[in-house]
RNA sequence: GGGGGCGUAGUAGAGUUGGUUACAACGCUGGCCUGUCACGCCGGAGGUCGCGGGUUCAAGUCCCGUCGCUCCCGCCA
């Protein structure tokens, strides 16, 4: 308990009555009866009432407390005459002896006491120490230290060590914006905040550590979105050496699962968690993070509609990357002509070329396919979807595999929203597994990473020489929970040679990597041990524990949308001063602005 | 960089097909009240409806612009 203190205002109870105790705390609401006077007392542990008589020669002014002023009262424990069963101390008060006022509060720019529907959160972050003091925010910020305290005891009882890693470092050439510091004694020159401790926890493996953590900030000057916090986050950062893809899986699964059992009441369903190729994923969920809560997937129909009768499918038909697959809708031939017609608008809208519908009801076609398929087509298409009477099927129709998939996923998850379709209750967490290695760089007409450049290829050298470079597959995966990407990760790339051949497809040369990963390239020389590893984030995961839909709601301090902090005026102008020591001479900027 | 939504007392909101003095709640404020617990009751103050322009006899409401917040796309290896 707090030494600082005899009592707070969260513990006492029944056992304490007749006790002298000393509160302090924020007066959270006063209730004046005219001769007698309630003072809920409210503290990070709880609430207390006091109770001042009239006969106080502090009376009046305590009747004149306003909300979230700071006192310190004193006087002996009673029990109450009325108990209040909704706080853990309603079985008592305190009757008021001594009585100070430590600190006034202003009228409140909104209330504190119970939780506000929603302030903007302007005002909110403005505020953010009062808003910080709502029991929610409380709450959230509480669950946050307890949730971090958990993971940093799961790790070492893992067998992991944690490391602190440098803030200024380098700028790294591949990835994100970087935010950039400006060196004093090296004029013209800039550190860079890491965008996560990738090099470093590489270069740890190759010191001879095999298991690294660290709950490491990580800087990206992109654009926020609400379950992204623009510029800075946290990671719990993973890395472990002489470890296959299974092991860190096993490992992985081994913590999510003792923290999401600890801090939820919700089941995680399906252990070990499903391994999903990137390909199947795209092609039955249309995303590269399903939420596998509900079914809607995708199925080709293709074959069944070789010989269409209907020219828009037969001219997607004949295209080499065509896509024509189908989504059962259980039940779904009880949706109005309405609900169909939206589906349509919602299609066109994210940019397919509409989304023709059949329903089965009563043991009759209907929709917008019926006279264009024929009745073989149907029967085959319904065999393979596993359509029952009452049931719809709508179609996912176009010409450009990749994207026409990754919009028919849009569709899934919206048919899913708008019909309410039930999830499963608990986590369904899944790894993508198999993600390309290259992908086609369409505006540059070259061959890209399409992640991280440091990923084994699967089939190492011998797979970078013989396979086409876009069908060479990586040890990549993602950890995805309800639709929620926690994390990528990769076994990392430790051979030079098949480092060397590997960027000299995506178009680098020797001396180039080299130059770009200078650390890295130089401690492979020396033996380095196979290794990989993952990034959970963690604010996305307290997010998803909390239910909360936006990241804001989970950070004590957060910037808003556009980077900003209201409580410190950050970012702001700073003295000529401060300029000339970083060697920096503004251009393009009028004074007024500043 | 692009698109959508929102902007009305201190706060969060209602405001109909454009129509007279812009609402009720919480907070604030004056008064009453000795068992309340988000106390209650009676009264009061508080607004250039983000800002600017337009349409109209008439704009919180419709249109255009702008600023702010927010959500999304781009971006985030």
């Amino acid at each position: 308990m707090n030494a600082l203190r005899s009592h707070t205002c969260g513990e006492l109870n029944g056992t304490s009555i007749g006790h002298e105790v000393k509160l302090m705390g924020f007066v959270h609401a006063t209730r004046n009866l005219g001769g007698l006077l309630f003072i809920d007392l409210r503290d990070h542990y709880g609430i207390t009432q006091v109770v001042i008589h009239p006969e106080q020669p502090f009376f009046v002014s305590a009747a004149e407390l306003r909300a979230e002023s700071v006192i310190c009262v004193s006087g002996i424990v009673r029990k109450r005459e009325s108990i209040n069963t909704k706080i853990p101390t309603g079985e008592i008060e305190v009757i008021c002896k001594h009585f100070e006022l430590e600190s006034t509060s202003e009228i409140l720019p909104f209330p504190v006491a119970h939780n506000p529907k929603e302030e903007s959160d302007d005002t909110r972050l403005k505020y953010r120490f009062l808003d910080l003091r709502t029991e929610k925010m409380h709450r959230n910020i509480s669950f946050r230290s307890q949730f971090i305290h958990f993971l940093r005891n799961k790790m070492v009882e893992l067998g992991f060590m944690e490391f602190q890693t440098p803030i200024l470092t380098s700028s790294s050439p591949e990835g994100a914006r970087d935010f950039l510091v400006p060196s004093r004694l090296h004029p013209g020159q800039f550190y860079a905040l890491p965008q996560a401790p990738q090099q470093f926890k590489q270069l740890l493996m190759c010191s001879g550590f095999d298991r690294y953590f660290q709950i490491a900030p990580c800087f990206r000057d992109e654009d926020a979105r609400a379950d992204r916090s623009p510029g800075e986050f946290y990671q719990l950062d993973i890395e472990m050496a002489f470890a296959t893809q299974e092991e860190i899986f096993t490992v992985v699964e081994k913590l999510m699962t003792d923290l999401f059992e600890k801090f939820s009441n919700k089941p995680i369903l399906g252990t070990p968690f499903p391994r999903i190729p990137y390909k199947t994923a795209l092609e039955k969920y249309g995303s590269d993070k399903p939420d596998l809560r509900y079914d809607l997937e995708m199925v080709d129909v293709s074959k069944y509609l070789q010989s269409t009768s209907f020219e828009i499918f037969q001219k997607v038909l004949r295209q080499p990357r065509c896509v024509l697959r189908a989504i059962r809708l259980p039940g779904g031939a009880s949706q109005s002509r309405k609900f169909f017609d939206d589906a349509q608008a919602h299609a066109r809208s994210i940019g397919l070329g509409g989304l023709p519908y059949l329903t089965l009801k009563d043991g009759e076609w209907k929709g917008s396919l019926l006279k264009q398929t024929s009745e073989l087509e149907r029967t085959e298409i319904a065999e393979a979807l596993s359509i029952v009477n009452g049931d719809a099927i709508v179609f996912i129709v176009g010409d450009d595999s990749r994207s026409v998939l990754t919009k028919g996923g849009k569709v899934r998850s919206w048919l899913s929203e708008t019909l309410n379709v039930e999830k499963k209750f608990g986590w369904a967490f899944c790894w993508i597994v198999d993600f390309p290695f290259y992908e086609w760089n369409e505006d540059n007409a070259k061959i890209d990473f399409c992640h991280n450049p440091f990923s084994m290829p699967q089939g190492g050298l011998e797979a970078l020489n013989t396979l086409d470079p876009l069908d060479v597959l990586a040890f990549q995966y993602d950890i995805v929970c309800n639709g929620v990407e926690l994390s990528s990760g990769a076994i990392r790339n430790h051979r030079k040679d098949v480092m060397k051949r590997a960027f000299e497809l995506a178009g680098y040369s020797e001396s180039e990597i080299e130059h770009r990963f200078p650390a890295l390239w130089n401690a492979f020389s020396y033996g380095p041990p196979p290794h990989g590893g993952i990034a959970p984030g963690v604010d996305r995961m307290i997010m998803l524990l909390l239910d909360e839909p936006n990241i804001r709601q989970v950070i004590a301090f957060p910037l808003n949308q556009r980077g900003q902090d209201l409580l410190m005026n950050a970012p702001a102008p700073i003295t000529d001063t401060q300029l000339k020591d970083a060697h920096i001479q503004l251009t393009g900027v009028s004074k007024e602005l500043l």
